[in-house]
Formats: structure tokens, C-alpha cells, sequence
DNA sequence: GCCGTTTTCGGCCCGACTGTTTTCAGTCG
């Protein structure tokens, strides 16, 4: 998939744009259309190749053009003008906290500075003083921002964020004056990647809540502090925005601080066509000069006010507009699969592979979830370096956890296996062997840097194996490490509906994988769904909260995911031998 | 550059905070 090569390009586009001084919508018109093709799901190459990429929203005549030349060539030739009035290493600059499009063009245009190299060595010169609009505050930040760019401040993923933030939520509700307090932002959104953590706080004291917040132990350093909103940075590199709000104006300050940006956007101007504003403080009636509040105390009122049903944070994105903001007609929101909906886990880890537990261990934790069954999946006997389990010992496994089930009461480990599907496309055991698994989930570990081709086929080989009942983390990514081998995800979940294999949704937070918006697109293609945990210790159960979390987020009911079945209707939904 | 139950031309979300300013531009979300 070319997806995120075609999203950078466009955001490249933008920005330079944006530097170059171009007028902001058109600027703007590049980032929207990045953005829908972030939110797309489907294989870019497939869509430009139907000649469909028009009806994607925020995609006209100019930039179908530019997305095909570069996926013909590799190359844009607009871009390449564009650089050499604007060179590229200028995207470095806007990339410092404090310095933006303005500034870097400055920098550019009066001291020549191309790079980030080149503004530190400007910086230690003494060249920015007497810059127009820069004075000594200004420069520091410059270094300040410079500094945490060199550090690092990349996106973490939905786990360590989640940590993060029930952390310090944890310590503020300890506060008389704290009466609500919520994330927002891209967390609450549940995203699966998070660069800021935003909280949103209802006291009538706010000063009393800003000083306790920026003396919190994990607060390094502050970046700004006002009566309403602060923003400081951890001791680990965190930015953390906080909000005070009043009490009557919750709803909407939840609403806007949520976001997306673009999904305020989208009801905004579902209040201006009809003579509405939505902002921060509420919904408002506008007319002539006046505005009259119609809304605010909660987002369901203002989502009410504008004529909309309750729309779950998760579905607040680029993903499903089109179902969200239907040109007629009210959106038709799902009810989305919730945490407790979930019935038992299908892929998991014991001490036979290279789990820390034992599978009595496992089970309990399970049980104790409120489960009726897991089902222990470790690694098949090719997987070496993860202990993967010889025939031999499957035998003593099996019995294991049929001793382990004449215990149990309520509850049933299921045996099941974590299949490697070798580099040609094999699987590891041989059918007869597979048959007497409960579960069986396939999954690639090698071979990433092969081409499409033969990575969609060795992926559909194992669909079409009768003992196979679901393809593991299917898209093989490393959240911050690696990107997933290169899949035609149309072509797998053509031969999954075909075949009756699920796809799995990984919770675990380096994977989180399908993503989101693969969720959206193979759910509309007829794919079923499990979404398992892939834990490794009891305590990685708990992460099945960002699994649902992510199934929200490409709009899954119950029904889409097969463990939410009792045991019976899960074994009864399962692949026929 | 995109888009159309106000429009094929003329619009395109809204506000806080900072640092520099004597009224506002830039940055950020």
C-alpha cells in the first residue's frame, strides 16, 4: 500500500505551500486531502487504478492528477518546482515548537537558513536578534523548541498514553475543587497513536486547578499557563494541555476539545447552514448581531441543538464521513461493540511458546475477567526464537488443558495455536495436526520485505487451508518501529469472506493492528472480525480495552466480532472442518 | 484547491495564549 507515501507527499505539499506564502485554503485543500486518504483503508493503487480517487471528499481534478503522476512515477513534477523555490529541508523548520510557516520562511529568505543545523548554528551566532516581531523571549523559545525537536517528540502509542493520563487524571480528581474531569482530544477519540494528552476539567475554582496541576511531580517543565488552559511537559517528553471549564459549559467544551479538527469543522458548518455557531462556550442561535445559547451543558444537548444524534467519540474522524455526514438525511450511527461485550479472548500466550504464565495461570486471570473462554494460541514449532511448540509436545499440552477443563466450571481453555505461515506460504502443521485444534489463527513473523504479490498470496493460501480460522495481527506493523509488509488488503478480504476466515484486530499497543480505518474498509467488504489481546503475561488481558476500542473506531457492532458469542455460538460460528 | 438544498463563483471554523505590540500576527489545537 502506497497510502502513507501519497498522505506524506500531499502534507509535504501543503507545508511548502504554506511557507511559500500560497492562500490558505488552497494550503488547506492539501491537507484535507491527505487526511481523507489517511482515513481510506483501501489500497490507494486499487482506487487510482478504477479511476475512483474523484469521489473521495477533498479530492478534485488537480490533485487525482498529481496522486496519479506519483504513483506512475514516483515523482510530482509540480512538487519538484515547488522545491526549488521552497527547498524541502524547510519542512524541518516547521517541525519546532514556536516556529511556523512564518518564521521559517523568514529564516529562510534573511539568513538563508535551510536546515535545522543551519538555525542552531544561526542561533549560537547571535544572527536572529533584530529579526522583525523576535525578541529575546521569542529566540528562547526557538531554543527551547529546538531542543525538544532533537529529543524527540514522537507519537506514542494508545497504551503508554493511556498510562500517562490516568496517572495524572488520578491525582487531579483528588482535588475538592475538580467536580468532572475527562480526557479529550485524540485520546478520548482513542486513536491509535497519540502525540498530546489532552484533559478537560469542570471546577469553579480554575486557578486552584492550575496550581496544583503545573506542580504536579510529572511535570517537568511548563509551556504556558493562563487562567483557562495550560500546557506542560513531562518528565518523559509528554505534552499535556489542560482545560478548566464551568460547570454550564461542559458539554461543549468536551465536544470541541475532542475533536477531530476536522470533525468540528464538519458541525460547524452544519451550524452555519442553519444560522447557528457552535464554539467552545455552546451551540448559539445567530441572528443578525445576536447570538442566543441554545446549548452546552452536555454534548448530547448540543449534538441535539444541531439536529444530531449522540455521535461516540471514536467516530468522530475522517473515517465513515461519507455514513456520518450523509449529503440527505440524518447519520445513522451503529451501536458500536462495547468492552463488556466481550466473551473470551482467542489469542494468547502460555509457557509452551513464550508466554510467562501457565495456561492455569491464564485461564484464571481470564475467568476472573469475566470470560467464558480463552483460548491459548502459542506460537507453532517453526517459530523458533519464540519457543514455538513441537508436535510432541502439543500432545502434552492437549492433555493439560483437558485436565485443566474437568476442573473449570463456567468457563473453557480452548486449544489453540498461533500457525506460522512460512515465507513460500506453508503452513507449519500438517492437517492433521491442525484438525485438532479448537482454534487456529495464522500469522506472518517472516519474510516482510517481500513483494505484494507474494506476501496477499501467502496470506490467502492460509485462508483457504479448511483448518484455519482467522489471520493474526494481519498487516504485521511495529507502532514507531515498522510500517506492515506491503498487503493488498481488497485481495485478503475477498479470499477471508470467501473462505469464512476472520481477521484479527491485535490489541496489543505496539500493533494495534488492523488499524482503524483497515477495520472501516474490510468491514464494509463483509469481513468478520475476532479481536484478541496476543498477551504474553495475565496482565495483558487487560489490553483488550484498546482492541474494542479500535473496533469502535472502524464503526464494528457485536455482531461483527465473533467473541462476543457465547461459547457455543462461537464454536458453532467457527469454520467447518 | 475544492465544492454546491444559499453558490459553477465566492466562499472556506473558532478561539486561547504568547510575544510583540499600542491593536495584532503567529502559532497551536
Amino acid at each position: 500500500m502506497k497510502n502513507k507515501e501519497v498522505v506524506d507527499l500531499l502534507n509535504r505539499f501543503g507545508t511548502l505551500l504554506e511557507i511559500k506564502g500560497d492562500i490558505f485554503f488552497k494550503v488547506r485543500a492539501y491537507y484535507k486531502a491527505a487526511e481523507a486518504i489517511e482515513a481510506l483503508g483501501e489500497d490507494i493503487e486499487h482506487v487510482a487504478k478504477e479511476n475512483r480517487l474523484r469521489e473521495i471528499p477533498g479530492i478534485g481534478a488537480e490533485i487525482d492528477a498529481k496522486i496519479k503522476e506519483f504513483l506512475a512515477t514516483g515523482k510530482v513534477r509540480a512538487y519538484q518546482e515547488l522545491t526549488k523555490e521552497v527547498p524541502e529541508s524547510l519542512l524541518e523548520l516547521v517541525e519546532i515548537p514556536s516556529v511556523g510557516p512564518k518564521k521559517a520562511k523568514m529564516f529562510f529568505d534573511k539568513l538563508g537558513v535551510r536546515s535545522r543545523e543551519d538555525l542552531a548554528d544561526a542561533l549560537a551566532k547571535g544572527k536572529l536578534d533584530g529579526l522583525p516581531g523576535l525578541k529575546e523571549k521569542a529566540i528562547q523559545n526557538i531554543i527551547k523548541g529546538l531542543k525538544l525537536v532533537q529529543e524527540g517528540h514522537e507519537r506514542m502509542n494508545l497504551g503508554v498514553a493511556t498510562a500517562t493520563a490516568e496517572l495524572i487524571i488520578e491525582d487531579l480528581s483528588k482535588l475538592p475543587e475538580v467536580k468532572d474531569i475527562s480526557t479529550a482530544g485524540s485520546l478520548r477519540r482513542q486513536r491509535e497513536t497519540i502525540r498530546d494528552i489532552d484533559i478537560l476539567i469542570v471546577s469553579p475554582k480554575p486557578q486552584k486547578v492550575m496550581e496544583h496541576f503545573l506542580k504536579l511531580p510529572a511535570v517537568k517543565s511548563v509551556n504556558a499557563h493562563g487562567e483557562t488552559k495550560s500546557s506542560i511537559l513531562t518528565h518523559e517528553g509528554v505534552q499535556v494541555d489542560l482545560r478548566v471549564v464551568e460547570p454550564s459549559q461542559w458539554g461543549a467544551a468536551l465536544l470541541y476539545f475532542t475533536g477531530s479538527k476536522n470533525f468540528n469543522v464538519k458541525i460547524r458548518q452544519i451550524a452555519i447552514r442553519k444560522k447557528m455557531k457552535v464554539s467552545e462556550y455552546g451551540v448559539f442561535k445567530v441572528s443578525g448581531s445576536r447570538e442566543t445559547l441554545l446549548a452546552s451543558k452536555t454534548e448530547t444537548a448540543c449534538f441535539k441543538a444541531l439536529g444530531l444524534p449522540y455521535i461516540p467519540p471514536e467516530l468522530r474522524e475522517d473515517i465513515g464521513e461519507a455514513e456520518l455526514f450523509p449529503a440527505k438525511g440524518a447519520p445513522n450511527i451503529p451501536k458500536l461493540i462495547e468492552l463488556s461485550d466481550i466473551k473470551g479472548d482467542l489469542h494468547v500466550h502460555s509457557q509452551y511458546s513464550d508466554g510467562h504464565n501457565t495456561i492455569a495461570e491464564m485461564a484464571a486471570a481470564a475467568q476472573k475477567r469475566g470470560y467464558e473462554y480463552l483460548a491459548i494460541s502459542d506460537h507453532s514449532a517453526k517459530l523458533k526464537v519464540a519457543g514455538g511448540v513441537s508436535p510432541q509436545d502439543l500432545i502434552k499440552k492437549k492433555k493439560e488443558i483437558e485436565t485443566l477443563n474437568a476442573k473449570l466450571k463456567g468457563f473453557r481453555v480452548l486449544f489453540g495455536t498461533e500457525l506460522e505461515i512460512d515465507t513460500e506460504g506453508n503452513l507449519d502443521y500438517n492437517d492433521k495436526i491442525l484438525s485438532e485444534f479448537d482454534f487456529v489463527v495464522a500469522s506472518v513473523h517472516s519474510g516482510f520485505e517481500q513483494s505484494r504479490e507474494k506476501i496477499t498470496r501467502r496470506i490467502i493460501n492460509a485462508c483457504r487451508n479448511k483448518h484455519v480460522h482467522a489471520i493474526g495481527h494481519p498487516t504485521g506493523r511495529h507502532i514507531g518501529k515498522r510500517e506492515g509488509y506491503d498487503l493488498d488488503l481488497k485481495e485478503v478480504c475477498k479470499a477471508a469472506v470467501d473462505t469464512g476466515t476472520l481477521l484479527e484486530i491485535n490489541s496489543f499497543p505496539i500493533r494495534l493492528d488492523l488499524d482503524s480505518a483497515n477495520i472501516y474498509f474490510a468491514r464494509s467488504m463483509g469481513v468478520k472480525f475476532t479481536i484478541n489481546t496476543d498477551s504474553h503475561h495475565v496482565d495483558h488481558l487487560e489490553v483488550m480495552r484498546f482492541g474494542v476500542s479500535l473496533a469502535r473506531r472502524g464503526w464494528l457492532t457485536a455482531g461483527d466480532v465473533v467473541n462476543t458469542l457465547s461459547l457455543r455460538g462461537l464454536l458453532g460460528s467457527l469454520k467447518k472442518h
